[in-house]
DNA sequence: TGGCGGTTTTGACTTGTCTCAATCCGCAGA
DNA sequence: TCTGCGGATTGAGACAAGTCAAAACCGCCA
């Protein structure tokens, strides 16, 4: 944990991240808040489920997931973090972390001290309104996974998480068809309710049916068209 | 839609719904923001996933679903809510709903106008970390949903259903052991990643087992350490 | 340079859940 | 009381994904 100077007010993730559409006087307050940036290596815990819930974390760089586990064991990647976003939103419920957060490579954190957001956003009614809004954000994204998880075949999953990493990879300024998988087949697996042998599979037909060119974590985006159909239901 | 009287500060919910830990200065400012209350009949929808978000409402009596769909009509029921849980809080997030809550039996909600709820919550600190509390524990149950979609097989799915289910039911004064579902097996299905027919065999099964007593929608729990024993992973 | 560990791919076989279809049950309306 | 209907149950067979096992691949460090 090395102290930092950082700034959001010069944060070129601003327009990603909590400040979205915050007034200057806004961000200089915000400054103050988050004072300090944490950096994490591969592999690194930001926290871990029952640790105490002090901050919110918001990606700088780098890549995380996060993953919750039942008392017996079992273990579900809940989703993947990268640039812009929030991590840490489970914890306020229970003042307690319930799910752990790990880098999947070197990363770098702006740490929000929660009870200073708290207070700061009765002040600022457009930072309370965007802190809602991203966490309204997280449920219906989870509401997404539901239904995919609930509903989807495998490679209706696998479509639909390429195409969500890809588009969020854009809004991010990289490229749309080409990218690097941060996390291994039995992560992805995990996260869409699948055995890594299944990925695995998943990708070489994907590859076969002229969709994708895979090259262990190298992917590239050959037809998209054809995954959003496969995501919308085409060959049932 | 009919106008009504309501006041949180002698509501019998008021220790499970919003207004948890709140003074009494402070209940009653609240009941001046939840002025009115919404009857529906079973089968109505309180709102409609494309509608205009304007407020949360907290289930009074009754019992509800929501429920998500995709553009090629795939279904997924996403929750199920009884007195005193909230719903709405998807539609904060891009200022529409973004899915549909129906009744699944005569109901009544409180009508929360959100705007009002953003307002106050600046004022009263309190109220804001309870309504953080509520969302963030919204989020933590989403993630256990993932894992039950992602990890368990059919009669863990359903065992942990039953059990989620006649624990809230008991925190709100009734049997732990006897309840009458308000749901086809087919909304059970949705909610659990299966098919109806899967759903029933598995009710059939447990009442073979010994763990259940199935008449219909009646069910009485025989063995609930049994059925904790299968969320377990027991048998596996 | 070579070998090691972790990851990924691929194959053969098993199994849990789905699909399709028939039947049953309970309740509401005629 | 009978009839019709939506929901629930049960059975038989199909199929998608899981399991187990072997081999290939990759990057890394000695």
């Amino acid at each position: 944990m090395e102290p930092f100077k950082v700034a959001c007010s010069s944060c070129n993730l601003r327009e990603l991240c909590l400040p979205v559409g915050m007034s200057n006087e806004q961000l200089e307050r915000l400054d103050t808040m988050v004072a300090t940036r944490r950096s994490l290596l591969r592999g690194d815990t930001l926290f871990r489920s029952g640790d105490e819930f002090q901050s919110l974390y918001a990606v700088r760089t780098g890549f995380f997931k996060t993953c919750v586990s039942s008392e017996d064991g079992r273990d579900q990647v809940t989703g993947f973090q990268m640039a812009g976003e929030l991590i840490g939103l489970d914890g306020i419920g229970t003042d307690l972390h319930t799910c752990d957060a790990v880098a999947l490579e070197d990363s770098q954190v702006c740490v929000i001290p929660y009870h200073q957001l708290e207070e700061l956003s009765r002040e600022f009614s457009d930072l309370q309104h965007q802190f809602h809004k991203i966490m309204s954000r997280e449920i219906v994204r989870d509401h997404g996974v539901m239904l995919l998880l609930g509903s989807m075949r495998a490679e209706e999953r696998l479509a639909a998480f390429l195409l969500n990493l890809t588009q969020r990879l854009q809004t991010r300024g990289f490229s749309p068809t080409a990218l690097v998988l941060r996390m291994t087949r039995d992560e992805i697996g995990s996260y869409l309710g699948l055995k890594l042998e299944t990925v695995s599979r998943t990708f070489s037909k994907f590859q076969d049916d002229g969709l994708l060119e895979v090259k262990q974590r190298q992917i590239r985006i050959i037809d998209q068209t054809g995954l959003q159909r496969l995501v919308n239901g085409a060959n049932c």
